[in-house]
DNA sequence: TTGTAGGCGTTATCAG
DNA sequence: CTGATAACGCCTACAA
């Protein structure tokens, strides 16, 4: 049965010593440029690896950055894609666990506490504050969380302007001319409040009638946002007049809305305007061409790295708050309103 | 600086020996049952949780399953998260790396083979056979493929039945009237062939005219397949008359191909029946309803998990391939073909 | 450059 | 149940 090659192995085979092989495959100062040469050749031949175990066994302090995401929501892998360079580039690794309908938050936070991360980073995390203040307490290495949390003196926060993106968008529908935006506010949907206070914002300072439709509703079921924007178009068809733009925090709900207008007679965006948030997979289907907000996923993944790396070495120890701006995606599911008779 | 407690401050703390406290967190026998408790009540006080470095530096055999996966892609979620309800009902840890734009699968393998994992799960690798082959050749423990692999002597492979999937769906078309079936086939998608099969064999056997509208082009861009599909209209909408079904080994593809037949006034599934494979997101979306072929990911990651631990435990030495069926969704897009002039 | 010695936290074995 | 002892593979310090 053959075991993996080990340092000593190596070293046997080219005839050093062990610590010298450790030093050339660290990169460390104190062997010959022939040694080196020699050294690698010799790893690449034998197929040898470092037994990381050893290593951060040995090692005071861990390289590694632990991410807990969930392998199902959408956005997530983009950041977890932008972390592992970001990583590599301060000089960590990245150790990932799943967050998953078998597996909760907790699970995964003791696995990488396990591997004694030097960080832990959350990314879309189903804990609300207490339970994200509970995991940095229990944790001695700094906590990062990346969504919407605000900020705290327990773990940083790295999350979108949501609310900031949705006071661009009514400025973008108002200098259409739109003066009726209606705004869908689905209940328990985690960033949903900053959203809406951007809507608020926003009509406030552009003197607009605001009209929010508030839709209750359990965040947990599967096609929920669908049906909460279908259900939000029945509210508005009911009405006597549609507003001349529609916004929905939220791409799935969006859609939902988009869709049960359509096939009551709306036309989009001619007679009415609607937009959504996220800049989803569907946002994009070319049936869709939803109008959204676009949150910057690379950009969170490395700003939640920095705020890791901060705290790991110590250059700050309190918890800070970053904030990664949005953009705005015009697409053709909204234009200037009509006229109206 | 607070250091993350040893078993050995539990054992002082409780007032045992050190060996004991390891007895009791690894559930061996040999310690009363108030010792237990104890125990356990201090480690939950103190929040200790076990190195797992130290702890696989001195077992022998590792009970890691490493998990490559890409992130970006779509199904393999679905996957990942089978796997560690599966991994766990062995016994066996999951160690995930991803494989990403900037890290390639051989990083990805490198990590894990520095983990001394027990064996290798590769999911929806870019790479070829030969690339999987040299990773299994490299690496000392068994490799599995799930994807779009062949049977080999090299490594294990799971993948779907595309092909029985594919004919399945031609049998249903024909099932309902359709004697003129074309079949889209999109270059260099890995799994093309083998679906593309499956059209033959149904085919030949309800002794059909075949159709195959074959489109070149590159697998790597973003929107490939709804551009291949709307190529595949245009192509069909040049000709005299157009088939009464269309089938595409991708739900992408067909949603492409559906809403430019849609654009040029053809009726679906009036005119026309479209489906697709994968049974992708955007095929259940209410505007769309796309008939659709669905892996079952759940299945594929259990299967992995098996294949991976029959070869670690050595029940079963030669790689093996497993198929996992498909089954058939039907929706709105598809229904008995017109009676034509 | 090499060798020697020790230790990281855990598991394992053995005698008491 | 305890205590003693060794080992896993690697890193670090120090002396040769």
């Amino acid at each position: 049965m053959p075991r993996p090659p080990t340092m000593a192995d190596l070293a046997a085979h080219v005839g050093v010593s062990r610590q010298l092989v450790s030093l050339v495959l660290r990169d460390a100062p104190g062997a010959s440029d022939e040694t080196r040469r020699r050294v690698r050749e010799a790893a690449r031949e034998l197929g040898f690896s470092p037994h990381v175990a050893a290593r951060s066994l040995r090692r005071a302090r861990s390289k590694d950055l632990g991410v807990i995401f969930a392998p199902a929501h959408s956005t997530e892998p983009e950041i977890v894609e932008a972390i592992y360079p970001a990583a590599a580039e301060r000089g960590y690794d990245v150790m990932l666990s799943a967050q998953t309908a078998t597996r909760s938050t907790d699970q995964a936070v003791e696995e990488l506490l396990g591997h004694r991360c030097a960080a832990l980073i959350v990314i879309g995390s189903d804990l609300k504050h207490t339970g994200l203040r509970a995991v940095a307490e229990r944790s001695l290495v700094p906590v990062v969380d990346v969504g919407y949390g605000r900020r705290n003196q327990f773990y940083d926060v790295v999350r979108s302007s949501g609310d900031r993106g949705i006071e661009e968008l009514v400025d973008y529908l108002a200098e259409l001319g739109h003066r009726q935006i209606t705004y869908v506010d689905p209940a328990s949907m985690p960033p949903g409040p900053l959203r809406r206070r951007g809507y608020e914002r926003a009509v406030k300072r552009l003197e607009l009638a605001g009209d929010i439709v508030s839709m209750p509703g359990d965040y947990t079921e599967g096609n929920y946002f669908e049906e909460v924007g279908a259900a939000a178009a029945r509210t508005l068809l009911e009405r006597r007049e549609l507003p001349t733009a529609v916004v929905a925090p939220n791409d799935h709900a969006a859609v939902g809305l988009l869709h049960t207008l359509i096939r009551n007679g709306v036309r989009i965006p001619d007679d009415v305007s609607v937009a959504g948030f996220d800049d989803a997979l569907i946002a994009r289907l070319s049936s869709v061409d939803l109008t959204s907000v676009r949150q910057d996923p690379g950009l969170m993944g490395v700003s939640a790295v920095e705020a890791a790396v901060r705290r790991v070495e110590g250059q700050e120890m309190r918890p800070r708050e970053t904030v990664v701006e949005t953009s705005l995606v015009v697409r053709s599911s909204t234009a200037a309103p009509r006229k109206r008779g």
